[in-house]
DNA sequence: TGAAATGTTGGGGCG
DNA sequence: ACGCCCCAACATTTC
């Protein structure tokens, strides 16, 4: 209800109609994934207590939806704020003409980012390839993000007396948000809902323990996944709970100071990638399929399908990718240090194609975001604008030693693991029988080999790599 | 927001 | 005192 600029809008002209359209037809390829619906469910329900109880919920083809409610309850306009996949983009475009040829003005804002991808250009109005330049000059030269906007002082919403009367009670409020269909059918959620707490509220408890702890050692404490200091805002900011400008300017007020300046930079230029992802997607519709370096269209990706299940599953044998991707089935998050770990885990160590990567985080990740997805996976894959050199490979058990020193995030979810001491932990199949057996690690039962030798399998990608024509594009 | 190979430097042991 | 070797620590280069 914060900083929703459409909701202001509304609010001001009159009564309005809360809507929210599930429209999994124009979305196609790009539906929402399980997690996702799970965290929508909650979040929708948490709205619609908000609005007590006035949320209207539609499914199908906003196209048509939307055109025939707003005829249906004579509109004087509707209002959204943007989105920027480029199926919402290309649909909601349709949709502003279709409402104006019926005569119901409509209008978009934004609600989501700091800066409009069109807005941010360089000198010769094309759009930024590489990140500190796009961020350091393109946007912090431009106006400052905008000052959230209050939640409405005054909110007439419809009643569902007047909803009953135009026989659209049965999609209002939680029988509404029921009949979406959103909750899976068998019960693989127990993990998401002990780790998340969900709506507006919850966004905001989070932002404030994140700046009265979390905040502090922030850029060095954020590559420790043990650690607590992520602010976890992901999944909110990506369902509209709270906005980039409410955590922006929240941060800039926290009072940091004392060498923690750098700590709050590095927080804000997280945002920055977020906004930097959604300028390169708005600009590249192709983003989440085609490299934005054409060469990487002809690399030999390998087809290996028990490999990949055995990523997916976390049952790799290397401990810190099983304990990432775990914890990704576990709870629908990972943490970003890990995440980078596992992504070039798949890409380079398996040589499989970063959409298998990216396919099996839209299922699982509940902050699952076409832009960060896509772009995140380029940039690990090194075929991206602005990626990581192909020739940079990470190694786990290098990263696992470096960054959970303890083993402290690794015995949190490899259990089968955590008698081992710190020093075989990263790399169990390096340990000494006696070691694995007073553990009760046992590399044929209860924790498997690994799938790859990570030294070899390292050269096998960088051979790969250059097969690959040097790009024209880059 | 790499890792590994290769190169350089400098201290200490030793003849 | 000196040269030589070893090797750790650090720096640079390469993939």
């Amino acid at each position: 209800m914060g900083d929703n600029p459409a909701l202001v809008e509304a609010a001001q002209a009159g009564s309005v109609i809360p809507v929210y359209i599930l429209d999994d037809v124009n979305a196609a390829e790009w539906a929402m994934g399980g997690a996702s619906r799970w965290w929508l469910h909650h979040s929708l329900s948490a709205l619609n207590q908000s609005l007590q109880g006035r949320l209207l919920l539609l499914k199908g083809d906003a196209l048509t939806l939307l055109p025939a409610l707003a005829r249906q309850v004579n509109a004087s306009q509707v209002v959204w704020n943007r989105c920027y996949e480029p199926w919402r983009v290309q649909r909601d475009k349709q949709l502003k003409e279709i409402l104006q040829q019926q005569g119901t003005p409509a209008r978009s804002f934004n609600g989501s980012l700091l800066w409009e991808p069109w807005q941010v250009l360089k000198e010769d109005q094309t759009p930024y390839k590489v990140f500190t330049p796009y961020f350091r000059r393109g946007c912090i030269k431009a106006a400052a993000p905008a000052l959230p906007l209050p939640v409405p002082s005054r909110l007439d919403c419809m009643d569902i007396e007047a909803m009953s009367a135009m026989n659209l009670l049965p999609l209002t409020g939680e029988a509404g948000i029921n009949a979406l269909d959103l909750l899976p059918h068998i019960a693989w959620d127990g993990g998401l809902q002990q780790r998340w707490q969900i709506g507006e509220q919850a966004a905001k408890q989070r932002l404030a323990r994140f700046l009265d702890n979390g905040i502090r050692g922030y850029k060095e404490g954020r590559n420790f996944p043990a650690r607590e200091n992520v602010s976890g805002l992901s999944p909110h900011l990506h369902f509209g709970e709270i906005s980039p400008r409410q955590i922006w300017h929240e941060a800039l007020s926290a009072g940091l100071s004392g060498g923690f300046e750098n700590d709050l930079d590095c927080f804000q230029s997280e945002l920055g990638w977020r906004e930097f992802s959604y300028a390169l997607l708005y600009h590249n519709p192709s983003l989440p399929r085609r490299a934005i370096q054409s060469r990487f269209e002809h690399f030999p990706w390998l087809k290996r399908p028990p490999a990949l299940r055995a990523w997916q599953g976390g049952e790799t044998g290397i401990p810190l990718v099983d304990a990432g991707m775990r914890e990704l089935w576990q709870t629908g998050y990972m943490h970003n240090r890990v995440r980078m770990v596992v992504g070039s885990f798949l890409v380079k160590n398996l040589l499989t194609h970063w959409h298998d990567g990216e396919d099996w985080f839209w299922d699982c990740l509940v902050d699952a975001d076409l832009a960060s997805n896509s772009a995140s996976w380029q940039w690990i894959a090194g075929c991206g604008a602005d990626a990581a050199p192909y020739f940079r490979v990470f190694n786990a058990v290098t990263q696992s030693e470096k960054f959970d020193e303890e083993g402290e995030y690794l015995r949190r979810y490899l259990p089968e693991l955590a008698k081992l001491p710190n020093k075989y932990i990263h790399a169990p199949f390096l340990a000494p029988d006696h070691v694995l057996r007073a553990a009760g690690v046992s590399l044929d039962s209860n924790y498997p080999r690994p799938v790859v030798d990570l030294k070899l399998s390292r050269e096998q990608a960088l051979a790969a790599f250059k097969s690959l024509t040097p790009g024209l594009d880059s």
